[in-house]
DNA sequence: GTGAAAGCGCTAACAT
DNA sequence: ATGTTAGCGCTTTCAC
């Protein structure tokens, strides 16, 4: 393993000229510059993190923090938020170091040993975590990002998915369809993510001037499976046989509604069109394959991991909230209202 | 934070005899150690990890790689693995990189930058991967370690399912409830651990003297998911008619095949027994809950951090395999077999 | 049983 | 434009 010193020595300068050179400092003449760069190659020198840490008092290292169930969902959908930051983060030269909490991490819990060992440089949270992990890492004084999730002490850079607008975007799809008779289905209709998808709904309903009401959306699931899908979707149906179209609030749910209306005979999308929303594999599986307002979740992970450098850079440069945008997936699972027509009384 | 000096100026003691008290030397008095033990504390001492590996020329990192497909397989089966190994690295005060390689690695591609970097000790690699990559890795003389894969060059110390057995248990469950016409299904067959749990099957039904022929398995699908699961379910029926139980090779096809019976209105377990392998979380939301044979995913984690440590303290300390033993779940899809008589022609 | 000191690879302030 | 040097936090050898 070359060091600092042998490309010096090498290149015939001092190891000063070598760090300035690879510092990209101007102040060296090409000529030097082309030498040192040249005895780099050939020894394959990589500075030492170790070396550099030292002086920098730098660990050159993020933390990123999820609950144990959030990483080990059926859905890839946090884990592709990983593989976006860990990619982002070369560009910046840091390293990911990944650890999930407990999912009801109390005053019992103890934080993860990166923090305690001061073993990172920023810490990324992903997904909603107990505000009470986010008050201890507080005392650490180390930058903090967060992607998915808006905690309660809203004074953190940000990264959310725009679910208003998808909610809007899935919901005039299907309007300009001609559906009128739209069902939403949602569980833990108290997560904001998921609420502000109904909302989306509710406005491009208001928008549209369509008369809707409580027959139209099943929202009192506690959690968004594809089980409550099918309890949804069934109730649904018994609130309101007519409904032409049925938005649901996740893939997961979407693949539930799916089953139930396959059971019951009801053709997708000849009877009832189906959207979901997050864009997940399964999706493409299905028969026939889901509508779904896509979530571009690696970008998450890329876009909270500028963030971080930003704050890296400057621990008080940013309180950024970014709102990334979603875009409809269209697949065959909603097609135009067959003109089942609703006859007033 | 608190440096080796402040904790020496505190104890009043040098620098060297701190050190000598963490690395808990025992030429150090009881009494200098307990002083040096209590600054330690009194200042919320952590050696830093960066002077540490100057001087030892270690990074304290272990890379993790698995392909992106295995990290983003939608049942947590190697982010499980993953979470064993980050637990137990904790014993051995080792940080786990993370990082996915693309499943088609080949000349192309780079290694991930941890190795290139030098920015670990050793590798852990999850699940197959292209063997190119092993070739590339050999290069820069790090310990490998295996988890869930066996390597054409079987050099190497590996973590690995005891399959055969898990595949005679399963069987012989059903055996001993009285199924004889069992059938077995599967994808993905050249897989090696795939193989081995047909393997066992066979051997159990040999070794109970039990006939069985080419029409009791559908081995040719060539991936082991839900809709294979279900498609090799239909074929199996068609092929022969009086199955009273399946074994599927993995839960995912178990699915698919309970999918596939509840569509035709086979009642599992009355009519037909089921049985899975993995145990993945979605056999608890199953009606009935699907029996299966665990795999202790977590423990393979640990396991294979083991082999790894012992690998960073002596080079060629241990080329050991372990293979980790599985453990039948009974959970409600498999029943006595309910009499229904093969009539001899 | 304890301390002094060298040195790991690097950066940056300062000197030339 | 380039070199000299101190020092980051630690381990370890050697001396006392």
């Amino acid at each position: 393993m070359a060091t600092i010193k042998d490309v010096a020595k090498e290149a015939k300068v001092s190891i000063a000229t070598v760090s300035l050179v690879v510092h990209k400092h101007n102040r060296i003449s090409p000529e030097t510059s082309k030498r040192v760069n040249k005895a780099i190659k050939k020894l394959n020198y990589h500075p030492s993190r170790s070396g550099r840490r030292l002086v920098s008092k730098k660990t050159g290292n993020v933390g990123f923090i999820l609950t144990e169930d959030h990483f080990l969902r059926s859905e890839p959908f946090y884990t592709r938020i990983f593989l976006g930051t860990e990619f982002e983060a070369r560009n910046y030269e840091y390293y990911i170091l990944l650890t999930t909490i407990p999912s009801d991490y109390n005053e019992k819990s103890h934080l993860p040993r990166f923090i305690l060992e001061k073993n990172i440089d920023g810490v990324i949270i992903a997904g909603k975590v107990p505000s009470y992990m986010i008050d201890q890492i507080e005392k650490y004084d180390l930058p903090i990002a967060i992607v998915d999730y808006y905690p309660p002490s809203n004074e953190y850079p940000v990264v959310l998915i725009d679910n208003t607008s998808g909610g809007i975007t899935a919901t005039q799809f299907l309007i300009k369809k001609n559906h009128k008779n739209i069902g939403f289905i949602a569980g833990d209709i108290d997560h904001p993510s998921i609420y502000d998808r109904f909302r989306g709904y509710k406005m491009a309903m208001d928008a549209a001037g369509i008369q809707f009401s409580e027959s139209n959306y099943v929202v009192d699931e506690n959690y968004t499976s594809r089980e409550n899908g099918y309890n949804a979707a069934k109730k649904l149906l018994e609130l309101n046989n007519d409904v032409t179209a049925i938005f649901a609030c996740n893939d997961a749910m979407a693949i539930g509604v799916m089953q139930y209306l396959k059971e019951k005979g009801i053709a997708v999308p000849k009877d009832i069109s189906v959207i979901g929303f997050d864009d997940v594999e399964a999706d493409l599986s299905l028969d026939p394959p889901l509508s779904t307002v896509r979530v571009p979740k690696y970008e998450m992970g890329i876009e909270v991991m500028k963030l971080m450098a930003e704050l890296l850079k400057d621990k008080d440069s940013t309180k950024k909230k970014i709102l990334v945008s979603v875009e409809l997936i269209d697949r065959g699972s909603v097609t135009v209202c067959s003109e089942k027509i609703t006859m007033p009384a």
